[in-house]
DNA sequence: AAAAATAGATAATTTCTTTTGATTGAATAG
DNA sequence: CTATTCAATCAAAAGAAATTATCTATTTTT
């Protein structure tokens, strides 16, 4: 535990500047007997004496005491550093900031949307980390992540959820598939084909709710946590898949064809949301990129869909 | 103004280290509330939130409070050196100690005495400075000195002395002097010869006293504040002189021959003395250099003399 | 599902520190 | 020798920090 407080300090550099207790006093804005009172205890606790009094005529550091005052100066220096860059934590668009993402929407969005927000402010630092949906409500709650993007569903009650984008479920088909030519395609057609499920949480159990509203129980033919594989498993036509994300191209990694098809049914969107903890007072830095996000959604969404 | 305190930070650091207030509270020797209380206001003061509250589960630093509590533990570790370094400084026989020494005394005795102390405590630091009298006091009281060796003569009674070494002045002649060939002089034989004076204060006017004390004004010829100027006039045979100080040989720079002879009659002596300031509590290494200086002297007297 | 345990927040009280205004005392300057 | 300067001291008041006891929201256990 330290014997001197801040304020001693200070107050000890005052009087060495001003040389005097009274001139130190009025240019503190305190009454005189305080620095005195102060001063007597530094002085005590640390078992030096800082200074030579001077009756009528003022105070000057004792040699001891100017060596002190050096040190002293060098730390406070720091704190006042520490003061501002800790103020200005909170009240600048500046610092590190800390996102989650979902790990379908983070190749999807990300790139452009970081890319963009550092343009507008150079000096905010963002560090994006992917994972699945429960990684990113534990990263949130542990303060590893200030901010997660990711979709509203199955949403825990201790978050402020801001929502970004709606987007409509689409069916994706082999080419060839008999349906294939069709510019929407109906669910109740499908009913009968096997399904592959894209079997992220909580994707997994979005897809097969969207079906199950229809009548549908789905025939799970495959099921992969892999974006890529579930593309590549229909591009061989092992059946269809329900999917929210559209990465670009229709084409698989072995360069399969696939078709993708609105659904013609009226089925529950998928939202991307940003969410945060309930708890946890925003900074400038968390505001102002969550409002970022909210245009970027709208700008991008106006453009597609 | 610093808006935070040290102790604040302290314990921030203590409940981070802890993810624990309770913890925390019992670490330090707190009660709990203590650190609530701290912590709330320490966020309040800065408008940054540190911590996340798990109900029942103690608290986790947010992403924010993570960069604060960084920054704040190099500032506590700053402080911690300086703590460190400030109650050293009045304890342990380290450090810097500037003392000023008379401007005859210096190299006489100044270098074998710091040489031979630096031997001892070799974590110690002694800067040396010459100075006429009153140049060594107001050095003094101005905190540029933390002692003075000098001779006691005139002094003002805001000091504290230690006397080191009683000296009896003694009379400089020509070799080819009359009463050169004589083991020891008597003032009085010498009465009507020029005098030529080493002209600092104090010595001044105590040779001068030394002879009224024995019913003689002298016919001062020459006045000098150079001791070998002294020496040289006295080698030429303008006079006699009376001095304390000793160098080593009885040669002029100029390479006449000098007789050094003690005084028959009973005279006032020379004390050499060291001088602090009453009013300054001295740090153990001033306590320790002083009780040095006293047995050097000690030493030092009993071979010459 | 209910009870026990955990951990932070709150409230009221007490203790400790700091600040203040007024005064005193020492020392210098005119 | 008087007036002034300036730090120290004192008593009183204000402010800050700590304490005990209690409360509330969660978790964990049963």
């Amino acid at each position: 535990m330290l014997r001197f407080t801040l304020r001693q300090l200070e107050y000890a550099l005052a009087i060495a500047e001003q040389g005097s207790l009274a001139k130190a006093a009025q240019q503190l804005g305190v009454a005189q007997p305080s620095l005195s009172a102060s001063l007597q205890k530094l002085e005590a606790q640390l078992g030096l004496q800082l200074f030579i009094r001077h009756h009528a005529q003022g105070v000057s550091p004792s040699p001891q005491g100017l060596r002190f005052l050096n040190e002293a100066r060098s730390l406070i220096a720091h704190g006042v550093d520490f003061q501002r860059d800790s103020t200005d934590a909170g009240n600048l668009v500046e610092g590190e900031l800390t996102i989650g993402s979902f790990l379908s929407i983070a190749p999807a969005y990300a790139p452009k949307l970081i890319a963009s927000f550092q343009k507008l402010h150079p000096k905010a630092h963002i560090r994006l980390e992917e994972g699945a949906q429960d990684q990113l409500f534990t990263g949130l709650r542990s303060g590893k992540y200030d901010l997660v993007l990711l979709y509203k569903l199955d949403m825990p009650g201790d978050l402020k959820v801001t929502d970004l984008a709606t987007l409509k479920p689409y069916v994706l088909l082999n080419a060839n598939h008999r349906l294939a030519r069709k510019r929407r395609i109906s669910l109740a057609e499908l009913a009968g084909d096997p399904f592959i499920l894209l079997d992220v949480p909580p994707s997994q159990t979005y897809f097969i709710r969207v079906l199950e509203q229809h009548g549908i129980t789905p025939r799970i033919s495959f099921a992969s946590p892999s974006l890529e594989l579930v593309r590549g498993l229909v591009g061989q036509g092992l059946g269809y898949s329900l999917l929210i994300t559209r990465p670009f191209g229709d084409r698989t990694y072995d360069g399969e064809a696939l078709a993708i098809r609105p659904i013609a049914e009226d089925v529950e969107d998928g939202i991307i949301a940003l969410a945060m903890l309930k708890t946890l007072r925003p900074t400038r830095l968390i505001s102002t990129f969550e409002e970022f996000c909210v245009s970027f959604f709208r700008k991008a969404h106006s453009n597609r869909n």
